[in-house]
DNA sequence: TAAAGAAATGAACTATAATTCATTTCATGT
DNA sequence: ACATGAAATGAATTATAGTTCATTTCTTTA
């Protein structure tokens, strides 16, 4: 026996494969899921193209659990938020308004995870943290019809609702001419007013 | 002179160029943009290949037509209700209530046209019919604001917010397990409250 | 009905991008 | 140092779907 497997193997190994999901991100955060190639994701992870496949079984796969990899992070953050003291109003005014933030931080990126069609694949893993976003809203709205914050409504198509409207608010098309909205905080504030009054059923002004 | 075109072959011409274009909405209803290709609508329309590029310059131009002929009917609806007697919160209810009925009614055809991206051709014709759409909501919203039916807000991001809402709500991904919505004027009817209860600030019951 | 011009046809061509695989490079253990 | 097996490479292959064009079919007019 001449060779083994060693652990600074592993690593490099587990650390090629990270840096292709890295490169992934930066590349759809630049072109999106339409223009990403697996050969520019090589170049950007600084692999050759052959490599990508030694790591993962095809280009559906890889960019399925790239965008799984990022919406675990992002639904970490939310559901920490949605987590946090106070009531549901405030919990979920806060959750609303930590998603308009970080989207607009990067409407590329987050148009590509929440919206842009891609493999079947890729469709598929969007499904599930869709949900799993929905589901961190419905929850917190279903506390607030509990807590008597919000009115009785049917909770589950809410919760689709704030997503529609967070997404074509702040990084769908129509939000792309930003002529009218140079400033992304102020986006933001009036898409949270928004979602906030849509569950209230009350006027909001930011706390 | 041997030959010369007559009113009759005028209107074969005509002819062939609408039903390919109809073949095109039929085909997107079935397949959605992902799926169609120019040989599928061909087929569907009865003709060969090639025949399409003799009326067509290309896939995505007649693409394009076939969404901004199919996003001008939509619209046509659409404004007539806006433009009806009435409040503003009864005109905005019936529009989004109309919008909603017709968006269930064929749920793969809205998809496409509201949201599917497609060819570049294909996305700004329907940027351009978004805006349109858009455009009518935030009249009535800011008819709204301007009679003290509603409370003031940004209306053009409220708009968004409404197209966004019943996209996500009516025709979105999340809204394909129907498991919880076993009848679509019930899921017309919820969002619709969820709609007018964003803009009004009030609990909304239908009238 | 024959000639002429236009339209339709669909198989062949082309462009794009994913995937493969023969070859090369690199790590390991004797 | 060298033999061995794994990993990386990237040019070649394959798959898909849009587009073209030589040929055929249809319309019109003399």
């Amino acid at each position: 026996m001449a060779y083994r497997h060693t652990e600074r193997v592993q690593e490099q190994l587990q650390d090629k494969r990270d840096r292709i999901l890295q490169a992934v991100r930066a590349v759809v955060a630049e072109v999106g899921f339409r223009g990403a190639q697996v050969a520019t994701v090589a170049e950007a992870a600084g692999v050759a193209t052959g490599t990508v496949y030694r790591h993962f079984p095809s280009k559906g796969e890889l960019f399925a659990e790239a965008l799984a990899l990022n919406a675990g992070h992002e639904l970490a953050v939310l559901a920490a938020v949605a987590r946090s003291e106070g009531t549901a109003m405030d919990r979920l005014a806060d959750a609303v308004r930590v998603f308009a933030l970080r989207a607009v931080r990067a409407r590329r990126l987050a148009w590509a995870m929440i919206a842009e069609p891609a493999e079947p694949e890729v469709d598929a893993a969007r499904l599930a943290s869709r949900r799993a976003f929905a589901d961190v809203f419905e929850g917190l709205i279903t506390d607030g019809i509990a807590a008597g914050d919000f009115p009785p409504q049917n909770a589950r198509l809410a919760a689709a609702g704030l997503i529609g409207a967070l997404t074509e608010g702040l990084i769908g098309p129509l939000a792309q001419d930003a002529d009218h909205q140079p400033d992304a905080a102020a986006l933001a504030r009036d898409v949270t007013a928004f979602c906030l009054q849509a569950v209230s059923a009350r006027p909001y002004k930011e706390s």
